[in-house]
Formats: C-alpha cells, structure tokens, sequence
DNA sequence: AAGCGAGAGTGATCGAGATCACGCAGAAGA
DNA sequence: TCTTCTGCGTGATCTCGATCACTCTCGCTT
C-alpha cells in the first residue's frame, strides 16, 4: 500500500498540514483505493495512438483506484513506487519548504501521468500530488513502467511526448512567476492561461474556476489577501467577472496588456 | 542556415539585446559554423550505453559544429529544426520578457540536449540558448531525430531520461524561485547548488564560479545591485570568499541554515 | 436554530528590494 | 599612455506586497 516513508526534508508542521488536507474527508481518504477490473475504454483513453500489443502490456501491469477529493496520491520526498495514469478528475501537484509556504507548480488533466520523470530517472518523488476533483488513476509500479517502455518503442515515445509537455509547462511557469514582477501582472497571466480551458464568445471568455484565492495565491506565488484585493480591482475595472465558480474574462485585452511575457 | 524568422514576441529591445550578446564577437559570432567529421569517441562520450547501431545511426545525421562565447544557438520563438547535443563547453537557456528582462533557466553541461523538447513536441523553441565557454555542438534535424527514437528503442528511452532530468532540474528552478522568499535565500540555495561542482576538503568548498553578478541576478530573479549587496553580505560574515572567479564556500551550514527548501 | 468553520473582504503597518544615480577599477584597444 | 568599456560597489528613495488582525457571509452539521 501507500508507502509511509518520509523526507527528512518533511518537517513537521508540513507534515500537520498533509494530515488535514484542505478539502479533505480525514485519514481515510487517503487510503480509500477502490479496485476495478481495468477496461478497454479506460485505457485508450489517455493513450491513444499505441499498439494493441503495448495497450495490452501496459493493462496487464496497471492497477485502478477511484480517488476523493483532498487526496493524498504521492508525498515529495516519498521512493518513487510507480507511474499514476490520470484517467478522470483534477489533481494539484505543489511543493512546499520547510516553513508551510505552498507553491502550486501544475494541475494536471486526464491523460497525464504523474510521478513519470522521478521514476524514469529513479530518484523519490520531488513533488507532492493532492486530488483537487474526485480522480480516477491508474497505478503502474516502477519495474513494471520500465520493462515496458523498454521492450515497446511506441509506449516509450508515447511518455517522451509527455515528459516533454511537462517540460514546457513547467517552463512556463518559471517564466511567469520569475519574469512576471508584480503581482497583477502574475494574475492576469495565469486568468489568461486557465481560461484556455473555457469557452470565447465573440471576446468574452467564459470558464469554471473552482479555485479559493489561497489556491490561486499558491498558483502564482503571492499572498492570499493580495490575490483578493487584486481579483477585486480587477472587477471594479470591468476586466473581469466572477460569481461563484464562474469567471468571465470581460475584457481580455486588457488583461493582455497587463502582461509583458 | 540559421533561421532568421522570429516570433511576434521577440519586440525590438530583446532583439538588440541578442544582436549584441553580453560576450559576444560580434554577428559573425553567432553563424561560426565549423563543419568537423563527426569521430566515434566524440559520440560514446555522451550517449553512454547506447548499441552500436544507434549510434552509427545517431553518427549519420548529426552535424558537428564550434561556437564562440557569446554565440547564439537558437532562440525563443523560432520554429524547432533540431536537437543539439551538446559535447563540450556551456551553454545558458534564457528566456526574455517583452521589456527586456532576463531569466536564466539552466546552464546546460555536456551531455544535455538542447531543444529536445520543442523538438519532440513540434512547437517552436521556448528558450533562447546562448555559448556561456566555447562549445562543441552536435546538430541532429528535426525530422532525423524522430525517425532516430522512433525506430532505436534504446536512443527513445536515453532522451527520455535526458527529458526527466530536465524536468526536475525546472522543477527545482520553479521551486527555488517560488518558494524562496528572500534574495539571500535563493542566493544561497543558488551557491550551494552551484557549488555542488566543485571540490570539498574538510567543510570547504572550492569552486569555479565564472560568472558576472548580472547573470546570477537573472538566475535568481533579483537585481544585479542586490546581488552584489549580498554577496558583499556573505563576505562580510566569513561565510563565503570571492577572488576573481573562485568562490570558496567557507561556512557552507551558514549558508544552508538560510535556505528553508 | 444555533453553532461552526472556511473562505472572502479590508485596513494599517512596515520592510525588503527595485530603481536611479553615482564613483571606481581593471582590462582592452587606440 | 590615454581613452573606453564593462563589471563592481554604494547611497538615497520609494513602491509593492507580505503580514497581522479583524469582520462578514455563506454552507454545513448537529
């Protein structure tokens, strides 16, 4: 089962706060992992494009589990068990340092594996993975990922082209939040980035942000209190609207122009 | 040649910055291409492990080629021709904003390749990549290299593991720049990470440190003036020494003790 | 209904660090 | 030998955003 094994690295407080996962339902969501028989469908899903062989090697070795929200799948610091094929639901993947500060470096979507590099390069998980929307994975553990990315090619190139997407979004974000001076700057460019995901009608985009502002604090590096005044002067400029869970980018130029990236 | 198609990011301020590199020689600098016969030990050294026949593959349709300090290989925004294998030298991947400012991401060693990424994912360079020491580059175009990995098993899963260690070295960039509040801070974690190159003797660490204050002001995401300040700082308190180009970690747990990583 | 907790909104304060504006030294070239 | 240029050292400001300390408003549970 899930390994209990901790960085150093993991000081305690940190530790407090894994313990009580934000949205979490308490200890037992952690381990709540539901066994299904793995489906066709499932599978060629996320991996489209691979051999029936490769399809077949790559069922026969992964494990389902169903997934709640707040989550713990993989700690930073953890020996890297295995490869987690992300099939439905939203995960967060974020790193912290020793005094509780949290920074959100990715949310991944289905069709992304998680945990890939540090199992390819065989060093423990240097990132911490947390359900945001109920998920559901497929577990492929290490020896097994290894053997077959080695015996068939496709797979292998199938998890290049992965590792590669990552490698952009990841530099993305350092681009963002270390060329992005000031905060409004950050925020407009991430609304920019996640509304890629919504829907344009004629200029005005329309897009689900299930996010607290604690979260979009941690996405672009900034304080919680400023992503609030900063989201509010936002409004009070038109630029952007924001009921519930629903923004809408009113005025995306203006957004734009906030950004010099 | 080189492609002189930019894109629409690369506004005129950037552009200048480029045509006169920091070190550079000039423009010619950056289109010394010396052809040289591709040798069998020049090859090995980078792609240990590889089977015989990938790497007379590899040695088939890579092109080798000498750069100047200060020359550019490739820059952001153009569309991806190749992959750069680099043999000798360093090389600094850098990425601007639209004002001018800098952010180095990694300094590249031999044995990394450049471009790998953009090239396996088709879109065009994020990353600018500039000669930091003269360098020995190997070239492998676009369409080459994909029928390279997709027909050699072994060369797919070599550049996957190139692909992973890259991905952990930006998620540490992303880390340190995110998480690491204060400039002392990331300019500690910087030196200590720097210094991981060096020689140890008995809780001193000597290292090569050939660099300006300007570029490690952009590869920590602070001023140059600050740089300078804190560096002064770190002198002041016997925690570190700086003639010329040689930084001697003198009180190496100072330094960690400010890092909260 | 009452209590609770999480998330959001706001004000006041204060310090780190960017920025500007210099002087200075050593290397490179004329 | 005399410029020039690039990189380093420093002082004076001033702004942005972190931090602290609240209140308020929803949903939920009980």
């Amino acid at each position: 089962m899930a390994s209990p094994i901790m960085a150093a690295r993991t000081a305690a407080p940190c530790f407090e706060r894994w313990r009580n996962p934000t949205k979490g339902t308490g200890s037992s969501a952690r381990l709540a992992v539901v066994q299904t028989s793995p489906t066709e469908e499932a599978v060629s899903d996320s991996c489209e494009g691979l051999s029936e062989g490769t399809l077949q090697a790559l069922q026969k070795v992964e494990h389902l589990a169903s997934f709640p929200a707040g989550a713990i799948i993989f700690m930073e610091g953890q020996p890297a068990r295995g490869v987690y094929l992300l099939r439905q639901g939203r995960v967060k993947l974020l790193t912290t340092n020793s005094d509780g500060r949290t920074l959100i470096l990715k949310m991944a979507k289905p069709g992304e594996a998680l945990g890939l590099h540090s199992v390819i390069t065989g060093t423990p998980y240097d990132l911490t993975a947390e359900i945001l929307q109920p998920a559901e994975l497929a577990f492929i553990p290490h020896a097994d990922f290894l053997k077959c990315i080695d015996e068939h090619g496709d797979a292998c190139l199938h998890f290049a082209n992965l590792l590669s997407r990552d490698c952009q979004a990841v530099y993305g974000l350092a681009r963002s939040i270390g060329l992005c001076r000031s905060v409004p700057e950050r925020l407009a460019h991430f609304l920019l980035d996640w509304s890629t995901n919504g829907s344009a009608m004629d200029g005005v985009v329309r897009v689900k942000l299930a996010l607290t502002h604690e979260e979009i604090a941690q996405l672009i590096g900034a304080s919680r209190e400023t992503v609030t005044r900063t989201l509010s002067e936002f409004k009070r400029q038109q630029t952007i609207e924001l009921n519930r869970s629903t923004l809408v980018l009113r005025n995306k130029a203006a957004l734009e122009s906030l950004v010099a990236l």
